[in-house]
RNA sequence: GGGGCUGUAGCUCAGCCGGAUAGAGCGACGGUUUCCUAAACCGUAGGUCGUGGGUUCGAGUCCCGCCAGCCCCGCCA
């Protein structure tokens, strides 16, 4: 409904100047979508603000736009006539066969009536970004689930994505992997092919134990740091191997979820960190303070008043997690071949980065590396929380591990589904139950984790998640479920355009209005970049369907109010499956 | 000390650029099954939007103070 939204718009605006060109006034519609199904489609706000000046009642102002809006043959093709209410509201209703038409476009349009951008320039979103030879845990799920749901609806809206893994593949912590790896697994190194170095993260513990423990080991982990910087061609293969190793661990997690990523860790801006530092001296911004190199943030000030410095070269010469940061703004926003020519680049990282990302940001744009109209973004979100509102911890105190959390996820489905099947005396196979267990259960941890504002802190609970009433998943993947056993049961969802819709419900236009709206959110959730704009509009398009379908007969109607209402839950399917999709959800046949 | 985020119904959360009587869901209570999957639908109860000021036609929303919780603050990421 966007289009007829910009439409409305220039009506009104041209409407108001008629009204009031001599006011010398600014004039806006303040036109938005009704705030209640009784004030009708749109409503009109901009007669109040100008009372004042005009020195009129608000109502007079109202009636004033109103009889020049009614003037314009195009409005009165849009709308019926204007409603004037409360202190000088003026709401709008479009007519009947405008929805109609506006559906009967949509039915024979994959892309639902959500234009394609035309600008190409290419997005890039930074999520997920585990570190190597660690396990993904609770910590990752977050950025994972929002940086995907993010990037498909980027990628929909036509954005050529650059999903990037930046994970964490460099740093002092190899230095005792590989001394540990050296001396345990020698062989591995000699062999040309990658060899499975079984579990890393007990790996990781052993090496750490022996680094805390033993004075050479830590000298000689010392040492393979430097070899490993120095380009040693044993110390790399050794980081190679470790390095496989988690990417293939890493793998499994994004499979089961259908997550693609294209890895590209810390270690691709090692050649260019020297250069960040040189461009920094160039322009001017660095500063050498106790040793280190330093940029000092304007408006962040320390303890005693003093600018806040971001550290770009440690004491020792060595390069920080800034640098890298810095160095992976400038080479995203440079022009190829040697960048990535980005318009907009989004970390989809914890809030608890905010400061580290205003400062990173701030560096790079006073060094001229963030081109005019482009655009850089943190995009933040809350730890996640167990029911006692604390971190999310195991029984036993540790970091949930990803795996485990999803496990439990299918787990507990299937046994919700057993005993559904057992009392319902249902009887599926077994193939049927381990796909239905896996795609709700997976889907239930995502779409919780989606269907709340980021910004705020998430508590987690799999009961609430998993639960088949409310804004769950399993809910609105039910509403899915439904339409196909209409499509079972004979209902004709492939045909193409209807003939003519008729609709005489209030069921039915409660659902016409609300398919319609599908556009504007997408819209919304492009620039904002709150995946649970989208999730709160599939819940409610859920659930104005679910009411359709308990109290209007769709199969067992007479025809012309069949095929109109068969045409309904096509659109319906259509666009939840469409919006589940871009939330990363497939959607099933039967559950 | 400085900075950031959060505070809305018993619980979990929405609330768009400041707009009409602040909305859902869960839980509670009460209904609905010859009928497309009741994993659903309908109804009732439940609020000093942390707090005190300010801005204005109008504030949950914007500004200032305060309270509470969480997070960040020089060589980890």
């Amino acid at each position: 409904m966007l289009t007829v939204l910009h439409a409305l718009q220039g009506q009104l605006l041209a409407a108001m100047q008629r009204a009031f060109q001599e006011a010398g006034q600014p004039l806006d519609p303040q036109l938005a979508p009704a705030s209640k199904p009784e004030f009708g489609d749109f409503q009109a706000n901009g007669a109040l603000p100008l009372a004042k000046p005009l020195g009129q009642p608000p109502r007079a102002i109202a009636t004033a736009i109103v009889k020049q809006l009614t003037a314009d043959p195009a409005f009165a093709e849009l709308c019926l006539e204007p409603q004037i209410a409360g202190p000088g509201f003026i709401n709008l209703t479009l007519r009947p066969e405008r929805l109609a038409a506006e559906l009967q476009a949509r039915l024979g349009d994959p892309r639902l009536g959500v234009p394609t951008v035309e600008m190409q320039a290419p997005v890039i979103v930074d999520f997920s970004s585990p570190n190597i030879a660690k396990e993904m845990h609770v910590g990752h799920l977050r950025s994972t689930i929002i940086g995907d749901a993010l990037a498909r609806v980027l990628e929909f809206r036509g954005h050529p994505v650059l999903r990037l893994n930046h994970v964490g593949d460099w740093g002092t912590q190899f230095g005792m992997l590989i001394t540990h790896l050296k001396q345990v697994a020698p062989e591995a190194l000699t062999m040309a092919d990658a060899v499975d170095l079984g579990d890393l993260v007990a790996f990781y513990r052993q090496a750490k134990a022996r680094f805390d423990d033993d004075e050479s080991f830590q000298t000689t982990s010392r040492e393979e740091v430097v070899k490993l910087q120095g380009g040693d061609p044993v110390s790399l293969k050794a980081w190679g191997l470790l390095c496989d190793q988690s990417r293939r661990e890493f793998q499994k997690i994004y499979d089961q979820l259908g997550i693609r990523l294209t890895e590209r860790g810390e270690s691709f801006y090692n050649p260019h960190l020297q250069a960040v530092v040189d461009d920094l001296r160039a322009v001017g911004l660095l500063v050498v303070d106790a040793g280190a190199g330093c940029v000092f943030l304007e408006g962040v000030s320390g303890k005693d008043g003093q600018p806040l410095p971001l550290i770009v070269q440690k004491s020792d010469g060595g390069f920080n997690y800034a640098t890298t940061d810095l160095a992976a703004i400038r080479y995203r926003f440079a022009p190829g071949p040697g960048g990535d020519g980005a318009s907009r680049v989004i970390y989809v990282t914890d809030a608890g980065q905010a400061s580290h990302f205003a400062g990173v940001f701030q560096v790079a744009q006073r060094a001229g590396w963030i081109p005019s109209p482009c655009g850089v973004e943190h995009v933040p979100f809350g730890l996640v929380q167990g029911d006692d509102g604390k971190k999310l911890k195991t029984r036993s105190g540790d970091t949930v591990r990803l795996k485990d959390l999803l496990d439990e996820a299918v787990e507990r489905t299937e046994a919700d589904l057993r005993q559904r099947l057992a009392d319902e005396q249902r009887s599926e196979d077994e193939a049927f139950i381990q796909q239905v267990a896996t795609s709700v259960g997976l889907a239930a941890v995502k779409y919780a984790d989606l269907s709340t504002n980021r910004i705020t802190n998430y508590q987690f609970s799999f009961d609430r998640m998993l639960a088949l009433t409310g804004n769950t998943a399993p809910y609105l993947l039910y509403a899915v479920v439904r339409i196909a056993g209409i499509a079972r049961k004979g209902g004709d969802l492939g045909a193409g355009a209807v003939a003519s819709l008729t609709f005489s419900e209030a069921q039915e236009w409660a659902l016409v209005r609300e398919l319609l709206k599908f556009d504007g959110v997408i819209a919304e959730v492009e620039q904002e970049l709150l995946p649970n704009r989208l999730c709160n509009y599939l819940f409610e398009l859920s659930q104005v369907f679910n009411r359709f379908y308990d109290q209007v007969p769709v199969l067992k109607a007479e025809e012309p109010a069949r095929s109109s209402r068969l045409a309904l839950c096509r659109l319906t399917t259509d666009t939840l499956s469409l919006g589940l999709g871009l939330l990363g959800i497939p959607t099933l046949e039967r559950m």
